[in-house]
DNA sequence: GTACGGCTTGACGTCGACGTCAAGGCAAGG
DNA sequence: CCTTGCCTTGACGTCGACGTCAAGCCGTAC
């Protein structure tokens, strides 16, 4: 199978492909016309990649399970390097939702101030000669 | 106060406070030697864009919070357009978290897997007569 | 013959928020 | 006078994973 054909059953394109052969990550054999060559077990690999690379992998960290399934295991994270990218993963995930949910609510509390100061304002005013609005603040949307 | 100053006083550097003029984010006075001249407003201007940034908003987030204290609010964030800002935010948050804890799942569940799948091979190596390890598959860690 | 589709390599562009380097001005201190 | 330190503008570099364009080869279909 030809370039084309493995990106297309990847449902990727031919520049990835390229690509991750300049990084010496997925190389081809060649034709006579000098057309790269691929066959299924080339599909399963770059199958590998992408999987990991949905899930947030970087390019470089996928190598050891490429490693491995080209060693001849059926599963490419059955080698220990493998084993070892899991786990550093699944720290920085856990770092990362951690942060990302301590931000989260810091920005919820600080909307939800806003929105009490906002509406504060909006009362004073309907009072007859409370202060000016300093800018528009009726709109919500929009 | 001049550049310096200001970027120390707000633990950044002069190159992001030149930046962010050019994207006319933070403008600057000019004394008689064409210097940049802020004063404690700036500082504040300043201190709310890297709070924003701190929290993961983009740059171009941050305008409406400027904006709304460069019109005299004493908070950045009691302008309507900040608050839009806020719930994208807020939304965009939740769905990355969402999206991160899923693949933290899938991660420590494929970690699991194969561990048990390593366990198991190590378990058939014990047996004499057993297959033989397709590599390594020794060492846990390092 | 020629148009077309697929392939090749090479090389520059993208995005965001700056980092880094170069060349030069201006004031204070020794 | 010279160095030091802070400032100026301009411009190129960074990082990751490709996108996009250019020029050209090859085989097949019309």
């Amino acid at each position: 199978m030809r370039i084309g054909e493995l990106a297309a059953r990847a449902g990727t394109t031919t520049r990835t492909l390229r690509y991750y052969e300049s990084r010496g990550l997925l190389p081809a054999r060649r034709d006579g016309n000098g057309h790269r060559t691929y066959d299924e077990s080339d599909l399963r690999l770059l199958r590998q990649i992408r999987t990991l690379q949905d899930f947030g992998f970087d390019l470089e960290e996928t190598r050891p399970f490429v490693e491995c399934l080209r060693a001849g295991h059926p599963e490419g994270d059955s080698c220990p390097a493998a084993l070892v990218v899991y786990r550093r993963k699944l720290a920085e995930l856990d770092a990362l939702i951690g942060q990302l949910t301590s931000v989260r609510e810091t920005v919820a509390g600080q909307l939800a101030r806003a929105e009490r100061a906002r509406d504060e304002l909006a009362v004073e005013a309907l009072v007859p000669g409370g202060p000016e609005p300093l800018c528009e603040l009726g709109g919500q949307e929009r």
